[in-house]
DNA sequence: AACTTGGGCAACCGCGTTCAC
DNA sequence: GGTGAACGCGGTTGCCCAAGT
């Protein structure tokens, strides 16, 4: 990127974020590598995507975080794990980065989790390929070792986690009784239980 | 005042997935 | 179906700056 040996991490600074904006607004988001091309800006399509997700982008909220937000990643972090992105599309305004960076430096002191200790076991997997079902370490859905402990209930799981508009519906109501608002019903301890012997394909 | 340390966060990297041809 | 480009994600790095010495 960038000019291998001569990369150095660079800042945004104003004109560009500028070239940017207009690229967008004629444009429109997306075809990132042309925005280069077209405009002489030196920075990859990578690059100039995540600076206008990050930053740039009228959707993304700045400043502190609020209480309400706090716990409200918290909750989904103990539900979904390190899955930025969609705790991020949970938390109106806030991108997977900024979710991601004040968990590392504000919450997870906060809560005392040492960050070596990842919380992994509760990361939901992706479905899983075809040779590799059978290895607990990389396919934690099959942690359960007597397998299919409930394949109803993990379906509202992946109905969650799956993108939504009706977040309300389906977030708030989830189906093994958790109220992500109500703090009386949030357990705190990962949700290893729900390691199911999941068929994927079956959905 | 000069230097060091550590926190906060923007930005990059590597890799997996999706899309277009 | 194969391949390359584009995109998206999570992890990591490194810059900036305030606080401490």
């Amino acid at each position: 990127m960038e000019g291998g040996h001569e990369y150095k991490k660079r800042l945004w600074n104003s004109q560009e974020d500028k070239i940017l904006m207009d690229y967008v607004k004629q444009h429109g988001v997306g075809k990132w590598n042309r925005i280069a091309k077209l405009t002489g800006l030196k920075r990859c399509g990578k690059s100039c995507r995540l600076r206008w997700m990050n930053y740039l982008s009228p959707n993304v909220k700045r400043g502190d975080f609020s209480e309400e937000e706090d716990d409200l990643i918290i909750r989904l972090h103990n539900l979904l794990g390190n899955r930025w992105s969609l705790i991020a599309g949970r938390v109106p305004g806030r991108t997977d980065n900024q979710v991601k960076n004040y968990w590392n430096t504000h919450l997870s002191r906060k809560l005392g989790v040492n960050k070596k200790g990842k919380n992994k076991a509760c990361q939901p997997s992706k479905p899983p390929s075809s040779e590799s079902n059978d290895n607990i370490e990389s396919n934690p859905l099959k942690g359960a070792s007597d397998g299919r402990q409930d394949k109803e209930e993990f379906r509202s799981m992946k109905e969650i986690i799956m993108i939504d508009d009706d977040f309300e519906s389906n977030f708030l109501f989830a189906n093994n009784g958790v109220d992500l608002f109500d703090p009386s019903s949030f357990r705190s301890e990962p949700f290893q239980d729900y390691f199911v012997d999941f068929d994927w394909a079956a959905v």
